[in-house]
DNA sequence: AATCGGATACTCT
DNA sequence: GAGTATCCGATTC
């Protein structure tokens, strides 16, 4: 399930179906429960104005690991998706090596080890090495999860562009993520409005 | 609620 | 080359 095919499709599908796959870093991690989408024609992505040193990874292969650094100090973890796009790791429900992140974050209670970007790369210890290194090879590890998980979404955090764009997912009611979701958002009864449509690329 | 931290890249000049 | 904004988190107020 988790293959090449798998990351090199269009972002915000992939960033739906990322919800509730396991994660590991080097056997620490855990379940996937908060992502976002990043597209190349979308203003709030990296990717947008093309290629920088920064970015180089996302005009990469897909299924590789996209890490960046934000606000000159956290580290964020993404999926290259196809050309040009990725998916933000927001947020994992902690389930293997919890003292090891538990360490790495400074004793930090259970629900605050992985829940953020900057959080999920301290806990996991992902930083500057990781960029560019595929996601289907140590130390990486991903996999099914072993239950369904119904899907929320809503639009973005910490974003001032295409701030509309309902390209936030995460599994509903979970404690892991960086900030919840309104009850209004479960994913099989929202209906986007045509001022919020996703525009694909064709 | 406000602030600081301090890399990267875009914006003018 | 200066000024501004940024896919955030910890600490202080």
């Amino acid at each position: 399930m988790i293959s090449h095919a798998f990351f090199n499709r269009y972002a915000v599908d992939v960033a739906e179906a990322l919800i509730g796959t396991v994660l590991e870093v080097d056997g620490v991690g855990g379940i996937i429960v908060e992502t976002e989408a990043y597209t190349i024609e979308d203003p709030a992505s990296h990717s947008h104005k093309g290629p920088t040193k920064r970015n180089a990874s996302m005009f990469a292969a897909a299924g590789n690991a996209y890490v960046y650094r934000s606000y000159g100090l956290h580290w964020c973890l993404n999926f290259v998706c196809e050309a040009g796009s990725a998916v933000l790791i927001r947020a994992i429900e902690p389930t293997t090596g919890i003292e090891s992140m538990r360490q790495r974050r400074s004793g930090a209670n259970t629900f605050l080890l992985c829940a953020g970007p900057g959080r999920l790369c301290q806990a996991l210890a992902v930083s500057q090495e990781f960029d560019g290194l595929s996601l289907f090879s140590a130390p990486f590890r991903l996999s099914a999860g072993s239950s369904a998980v119904e899907v929320c979404r809503g639009p973005r955090v910490g974003i001032s562009k295409a701030v509309d764009l309902p390209w936030r997912f995460g599994a509903r009611g979970s404690g892991f993520l960086s900030r919840s979701f309104p009850d209004s958002t479960v994913l099989s009864e929202i209906d986007v409005p045509a001022s919020q449509s996703i525009h694909r690329r064709e």
